[in-house]
RNA sequence: GGGCGUUUAGCUCAGCUGGUUAGAGCGUUGCAUUCACAUUGCAAAGGUCGCUGGUUCGAAUCCAGCAACGCCCACCA
């Protein structure tokens, strides 16, 4: 029987945050119909930025809901029916990856499987593991409401996909056409410009001899990828360059393949460059397939899915690209056309996932036409429907979209929302529409339709989630939403293409505002990732500290600018929390039954000084977090606490209390600034202050997370 | 090539629209402490506010130039 005296006073998030968040879930009180509001009360909307089903916690995640958590408490305490609305994305590359490595494991790859049994190991996986992420999310305290937890594969999200890309297609946005892609030849698909990363590498420039077609100098051209020259189709150079001037328009010989080709003249040709003369490979290259457009130029692929030479490349054929090139090069040695190698360091696109070379392929295509689409998401910007904080990320924003191309948007995978686009089997140009499967094939009568295989990509259907997150009837209630927080990497991917696609569907923008907060890096600025060895797990301090330390931490650096994060900060979190809950301790021991919510009078100069700062210090709060400056309102939040109240008032209230004249009147000052300051802080540490509410004498309310700010 | 950001105490960072001794957390040093808390209190040391020039009665704060570092965008092969 160990007496209560003899045990450590220090507090121990152990022992309740997990009790506490049970209760609040207990509660069904994340779920802002369930909340004891006004009618009028206006809803007040966070959208998660959906974690990917095979994501586990990272630094990013626990700053990124910190701060929703915050703000979404805040308003929850002002009376809003608050709503922060989570989900979990399919994430189709990343997810059918992971998968694939599973199963190589096994020996088994997904064509022996077959797309269907594929499908649901996929979904397997999913049920398995797809829910990690998100009892990791309750670690850190979020009080989002898991009852309206979507997931983007959902029945019903999935006809949302559809029906917008049907919508699309009426509306004559959605096209098919052969583009040249950026292909993942490992990954097997195509990715967007915002799924290549990019990686210097130390290659050479090496200059080639295109003897001219009836003997003659020719022309030099300058590349870093000779093993393309077996496709090219041209040979380009500026219209203004002196020095081909006369070659404009005449023929040169394709060495190796002993093909006539023309030079022609494009202003996309940088003189100052190399030789000043492009080998133009339209199939390629997506500049050359540009030019190649202009020019009439015929394509010749030489390079297959796979990243192998194809039949056309004659005795290279079968070979992987890079071998093909050393092959090229000697043959060009042999044949004395190989003028010069230069060192030369360019960057070479990779694939964000898998990080092999992208090789330019082209493929058919399906596309979403961006002009219109762009120019709204524009619009609602500068017309500050939409507004982005800090305001100098409405530029990177404006200057994407300004310079859009069309957007491919599908994918060549099998995990994901397969297109609702049904070909003919006899006539493989013509196609129709439809979620369902067409009865009878309207163009030859007599096939069975066979659906495209190919797949949206996975931010086509987050771009919907402010709405297809959401049951019919709630987004009646509940959108638009109101305030979309995230990291600045995902502003184009995803933010823009929110807001266009809200407007498109339900004739509104999705939320008013836009935060953008910093990257979490290493102490020493470095990017925190699990393939470097420089992640850091915030479970870790979550576990060892609690959730309102690892909180207070991140929130304590999230100034706006990326965090060189700090371990310190996670132990003045711990410090802080301590401290609070024993001046609860102080406070309450000498409480005897005073009213704890009637409003104080000050009878002395520190009581007065004490209520007067508390009221300040409200209100500024209530400011600052209404413009998402967190860091700066838990600072002063912390400053009050720590100096004002305890250091200060706190002190001198043991000599009032110790006087009969004001004692019973400190008590009540007391007990008013620790229940204010409690509610003050609960956004930001809500496990200690709602640990504190639990144990006062009298309460307004069951939780301390409905209370009233 | 364009755009953005950063440079303030040993470390990680605040310092909004220019104004008395430039702040915080952590660290360092000294003292205190049965009385809410040693995850404590009090006190102290520690800064030519990247460099140069300008505006001003007055600048870390505004302007120009320079340097270093970082990020984003772009079709220089």
């Amino acid at each position: 029987m160990k007496q209560e005296k003899n045990e450590s006073s220090a507090y121990d998030p152990k022992l309740v945050e997990d009790s506490i968040y049970k209760e609040w879930e207990k509660s069904g009180y994340f779920n802002p119909d369930n909340l004891p509001v006004k009618k009028s009360a206006k809803p007040y909307v966070v959208y998660m930025p959906l974690p990917n089903v095979t994501g586990t916690l990272h630094m990013g995640h626990l700053l990124n809901n910190a701060i929703q958590d915050v703000v979404i408490r805040y308003r929850r305490m002002r009376g809003y029916k608050a709503l922060y609305l989570p989900g979990t994305d399919h994430a189709g590359i990343a997810t059918q990856f992971v998968v694939e490595k599973e199963l190589r494991k096994q020996g088994i790859n997904r064509f022996e499987l077959g797309r269907e049994a594929f499908i649901k190991k996929v979904w397997e996986w999913k049920e398995k593991y797809g829910g990690l992420i998100l009892e990791q999310l309750r670690k850190i305290g979020v009080s989002a409401d898991w009852s309206r937890i979507r997931f983007t594969m959902d029945e019903e999200y999935t006809k949302d996909v559809l029906d917008a890309f049907i919508h699309y297609h009426k509306r004559g946005l959605i096209y098919r056409g052969v583009r040249v892609v950026n292909w993942c030849p490992r990954c097997g698909t195509s990715l967007s410009e915002l799924e290549l990363e990019h990686k210097e590498e130390e290659t050479k420039l090496w200059h080639i001899r295109y003897p001219g077609a009836g003997g003659g100098e020719g022309i030099i051209v300058a590349t870093t990828r000779p093993e393309t020259m077996l496709g090219d189709t041209a040979v380009a150079v500026n219209p203004k360059d002196a020095r081909y001037k006369t070659l404009v328009g005449k023929m040169v010989m394709l060495p190796i393949q002993n093909r006539k080709i023309p030079v022609v003249a494009d202003n996309a040709i940088d003189s100052s460059f190399g030789t000043g003369a492009l080998k133009v490979t339209p199939a390629h290259d997506i500049v050359d397939f540009e030019i190649g457009e202009r020019h009439k130029l015929p394509m010749i692929q030489v390079i297959d899915e796979r990243g192998k030479m194809m039949e056309v490349a004659g005795k290279f054929a079968g070979m992987k690209a890079d071998e093909a090139r050393a092959a090229v090069l000697d043959e060009l040695k042999k044949l004395g056309l190989l003028m010069k190698e230069e060192p030369y360091a360019h960057n070479l696109a990779v694939c964000y996932r898998c990080g092999h070379t992208i090789e330019p392929i082209p493929s058919e295509q399906w596309f979403l036409k961006m002009k219109e689409l762009a120019k709204n998401a524009i619009d609602a910007v500068k017309n500050e429907k939409v507004k982005i904080g800090p305001e100098n990320f409405e530029k990177t924003y404006l200057n994407w979209l300004s310079n859009i191309r069309d957007w491919t948007i599908s994918r060549q995978i099998w995990w994901g929302h397969q297109l609702p686009v049904w070909f003919c089997k006899n006539d493989k140009e013509k196609f129709t529409v439809s979620i369902e499967k067409p009865k009878a094939c309207p163009f030859c009568k007599t096939c069975e339709m066979e659906q495209v295989p190919d797949v949206l990509d996975t931010w086509f259907s987050s771009a919907l989630w402010p709405f297809a997150g959401l049951s019919k009837e709630d987004v009646k209630k509940y959108y638009p939403g109101n305030a979309l927080i995230t990291a600045r990497d995902i502003l184009n991917l995803w933010v823009a293409r929110m807001i266009y696609s809200g407007i498109e569907f339900q004739k509104k923008v999705p939320f008013k505002d836009v935060y953008i907060h910093g990257t979490v890096l290493t102490k020493e600025g470095k990017r925190m990732s699990k393939s470097l060895g420089t992640g850091i797990d915030p479970l870790k301090y979550i576990n060892e500290f609690g959730a309102d330390a690892a909180r207070f931490a991140v929130i304590w650096q999230a100034t706006g600018q990326d965090i060189h994060w700090d371990e310190a900060a996670v132990m003045a979190g711990r410090k802080f929390a301590n401290k609070i809950w024993n001046a609860a301790k102080f406070v309450m021991s000498n409480h005897e039954g005073a009213e704890t919510v009637k409003k104080p009078v000050g009878k002395t100069v520190a009581d007065k000084k004490i209520l007067a700062k508390l009221a300040a210090t409200k209100k500024r709060a209530e400011k600052n977090i209404e413009s998402f400056e967190l860091s700066a309102t838990l600072k002063e939040l912390y400053d009050f606490f720590w100096h004002d109240l305890c250091d200060t008032y706190i002190e001198e209230s043991k000599k009032q209390l110790a006087d009969a004249e004001t004692a019973e009147s400190t008590k009540i000052v007391l007990s008013h600034v620790l229940v204010e300051s409690i509610k003050m802080l609960h956004p930001f540490m809500p496990f200690v202050t709602e640990a504190i509410y639990q144990k006062l004498p009298v309460r307004g309310k069951k939780f301390l997370m409905i209370e009233t700010w």
